[in-house]
DNA sequence: ACTAAAACCATAAAAAACCATAAAAGAACT
DNA sequence: AGTTCTTTTATGGTTTTTTATGGTTTTAGT
């Protein structure tokens, strides 16, 4: 499963049809489903979205971590209960619910967000902002990630 | 993954594109992507650059922190929503997206800079002052840098 | 029968693949 | 060390393919 990176800009339309980024739809290519998975994000205005093969992985990390945890049991309710798979079209396109575009203030046009092993969708200028806040927090507050050991 | 060390100066065509360097192709050559990621680098007018596989231990450092930390999020925002997959064409040319060149204001030659486990990206008069100036810093104090352990 | 969803067809623009060549770097051999 | 030959590299131009987007038709569900 290779990377989501970079962001696309795309539009939708009149059906409510949006091409999913080709290189998108490369990171998913070996997946069994042709298609992904997406869900409200808890934490921000967006669309959470990442692969088939992806979601199995999280189902796994969750069953390591006790059955029947009970603090996990929002985590997967919101995970698995609203997870939505779409499947692609000929030309690669979904059709993203209408509550998911309402709960990200998508119109007609929508950014999809590279983030590693998932992706997201943003309504593009709720986006370049949030984006651009990033930036400036990483700019005062110089975080250190460690690669290795 | 070997190093990437010294500078090259190359010039872009009227298409955008330029040739990596013959020895930073080597460097990546064993990578499952023929190619080079870029993205805007958070503190200089540069162009920051990496392989592939080094993208994927950035992720794989992400996730080993839980699914939804958000202590990273702004770092990985930009990483990977920023990140610019390029691959090599057959003689070991990438096109530099425009954003990339106006970020690091370049036109039509771009010094490809060795900085080790990544590299970076100048335009070629903003290159030789930054360059200067560090060789400065360096006779004024003397940084100590501790190998091993 | 009517509505929603899926399959199908078409196209302009962007990206990738292809072909060609001069200059530079490296190897081989005096 | 110098010279010839071979290979690689950087660069230019052209052709083909892919992609995003629009529209229409067919199928399926209620």
């Amino acid at each position: 499963m290779s990377l989501f990176l970079s962001s696309y800009e795309n539009r939708l339309d009149n059906k409510g049809r949006i091409s999913v980024p080709a290189s998108f739809r490369a990171s998913v290519s070996d997946d069994r489903f042709a298609g992904v998975v997406l869900f409200r994000s808890f934490t921000n205005n967006c669309i959470e979205g990442m692969s088939m093969s992806r979601m199995e992985q999280l189902a796994a990390a969750t069953d390591k971590m006790g059955l029947f945890d009970s603090g996990l049991d929002d985590l997967t309710a919101m995970l698995f209960a609203d997870a939505r798979p779409l499947s692609f079209d000929v030309t690669g396109r979904i059709v993203i619910p209408a509550d998911l575009l309402a709960h990200a203030g998508i119109d007609d046009r929508a950014v999809f967000v590279g983030r590693g092993n998932s992706f997201q969708i943003w309504a593009p200028d709720a986006f370049r902002r949030v984006q651009e806040r990033s930036l400036n927090n990483l700019r005062t507050s110089r975080p250190n990630l460690k690669i290795g050991q």
